[in-house]
DNA sequence: CTGAAAGCGCTTACAG
DNA sequence: CTGAAAGCGCTTACAG
């Protein structure tokens, strides 16, 4: 058996007695192949081996069935899970899933992206992009099929899908609200996301909704790492009344808190409560385990796929904007306020 | 200023006045083409926003200048560091990295490594194969680039990079004796890896040399999912005389093992140590913080891209066998032992 | 220092 | 139901 990868359509044609035309048309599953003739093509591939070579597929004009998913990194489950459901979604319809992030590149993100695309993809799935959102619109105006997931402000041009963040702040809030807590301390996300600034709009409206006066000294900035989780907790802790409950605005931020506060001898929840956004699988592994709230990350994942699968297909798609729902999930974290 | 994505190399060089083929040198960084000509070149690329065909550009026989990393899910911090790494490495020297795994796939893992690999990748990484060492063997005399992090048995002919396992094991053990343990838990990880036996032989071995008789019904098997660690904790803590500390064999494990060990009622380290394997960034944040043996995942990865880069550029590369140094982390989760 | 030709391995119209 | 031709956008020898 000679070597696989220096097989071609031709040789397969040869073996079969027919025309590469006829190998191609089988191979690509198209009807008008005599079943006998598809029988022998299929002898002919099985027993040679033989991959077809994407690279000549994509350039003879079709596309390569490979889906990107770009990714600020690598690092948070928060990435993992989205691309879990984002893979299983692609491997469901026939295509591969590819990930990949320009944090390292030299070159603008643009160009990158265009790079990359430029024949090897036939679609691309944008998480949290730190991509101008003129770059982004022409980038889709240039025909690249795209969704953006947790996408900066408000493209509504742009095929999106989100978590409904908004509510998820307010679900929160009215769980500790109703745990009798007061004086709550937000830690922001990343400011330049749409995600981050729908949970800041939540945690205030939600304290205006009771009556509670907003306090600035109360919100700190952040950016998910969590290192910022364990600054703004320190920067709450420092107050002359410190909040009786830190809600940050992702898992990580909140782990970040807990360090933070545990490393100063206070209990959780007993002196103070902690809550975060996400429900990253390792969050309910957290000591106590986190109350946060649940956006469905591998959903949204596989959500994004189908979308551009969709667009592929020249298939008519109504929602563009997806929003899915997000809720509450109660674990140890957080209880009765404590004076 | 047309569609990018539309403009060819032949675009560029009608602007330019000048053939493909300079372009074409120009773009590659050939030397032999005259500064002025080279000027005009550069600037009908800058001012259309050309980018190359990547398909096209590999179609013809080059390369792609992307390489690939197949891991066996997302879902880790193990993974992720080492994607870092291998990304790094991968930009420094003008490369992509992209990464994928098979976990959903249909088809069979090499048909499909072969499909991904067959144009659009220049080499491949392989993080902790599920694929049969024959075919991998079969993929390698096929012509594939590719090296191995964390390879199953003793493929000495195929390029590796790992930590040094059974030394980790050594460390950790010893650590744990030192403090007066003599009965220890060991969880092991995914019984196809060799990193998995040579920490079970590093276990097995610190005890013998002092002298303490190996107890099967301390070793219970696992597969480096958390879940395996509250299994094998719990089983331990079932037994007549349960063990004074527990060694996983991954982090992941470990936190599983704490997970069990606290919802007992018990504390760490005062009633019971516990040790990891990996150093995971998310270890330092455990409750509490766990001590573990660091592999320099990092470094591993980026060492395997630097050894396909290599051979790439035909460089004689006399090391195909990478083993990296691993190290004793000591934070909170192991103290003195108890009885 | 620069260019004309052939070809990489496929697929898309177009015939029959 | 099947095939001969042209072409996708590049690069590799080969000339000059």
């Amino acid at each position: 058996m000679p070597n696989p990868s220096s097989i071609t359509l031709e040789d397969i044609a040869r073996v079969a007695g027919v025309s590469p035309m006829t190998v191609s048309r089988v191979l690509n599953g198209k009807s008008g192949v005599a079943a006998a003739t598809r029988q022998k093509v299929m002898a002919a591939v099985q027993a040679s081996g033989y991959v077809p070579n994407l690279n000549a597929r994509a350039l003879a004009g079709n596309q390569t069935r490979v889906l990107g998913m770009l990714v600020p990194d690598f690092s948070t489950q928060y990435i993992s899970e989205l691309a879990r459901g984002a893979g299983h979604a692609a491997n469901q319809a026939g295509y591969e899933l590819v990930l990949y992030t320009h944090s390292h590149a030299q070159q603008k993100a643009s160009t990158h992206v265009t790079l990359i695309t430029r024949g090897l993809l036939d679609g691309l799935i944008i998480v949290l992009p730190d991509i101008a959102d003129q770059q982004l619109e022409g980038l889709h105006q240039s025909g690249l099929r795209m969704v953006i997931v947790d996408h900066r402000h408000e493209l509504k041009s742009l095929p999106s899908v989100d978590a409904d963040n908004y509510r998820g702040a307010r679900l929160m809030m009215d769980h500790l609200l109703d745990l009798g807590h007061r004086r709550i301390g937000f830690i922001a996300g990343r400011p330049d996301t749409r995600a981050s600034l729908e949970r800041l709009r939540g945690y205030k409206e939600s304290l205006q909704l009771r009556g509670i006066e907003i306090d600035d000294q109360l919100i700190h900035p952040g950016n998910f790492l969590q290192a910022e989780g364990v600054k703004g907790a320190q920067a709450f802790m420092q107050l002359d009344q410190p909040p009786t409950a830190i809600f940050a605005c992702n898992d990580m931020m909140a782990l970040g808190a807990m360090d933070l506060v545990r490393d100063m001898g206070l209990r959780i929840p007993e002196d103070i409560s902690i809550g975060g956004f996400d429900d990253i699988p390792m969050s309910a592994h957290f000591y106590p385990a986190l109350t946060t709230i649940r956006q469905p990350l591998f959903d949204m994942g596989s959500a994004a796929t189908r979308m551009i699968i969709n667009m592929l297909s020249d298939i008519e798609n109504p929602s563009h904007q997806l929003e899915l729902k997000t809720e509450l999930v109660v674990r140890s974290s957080t209880g009765p306020a404590s004076n």
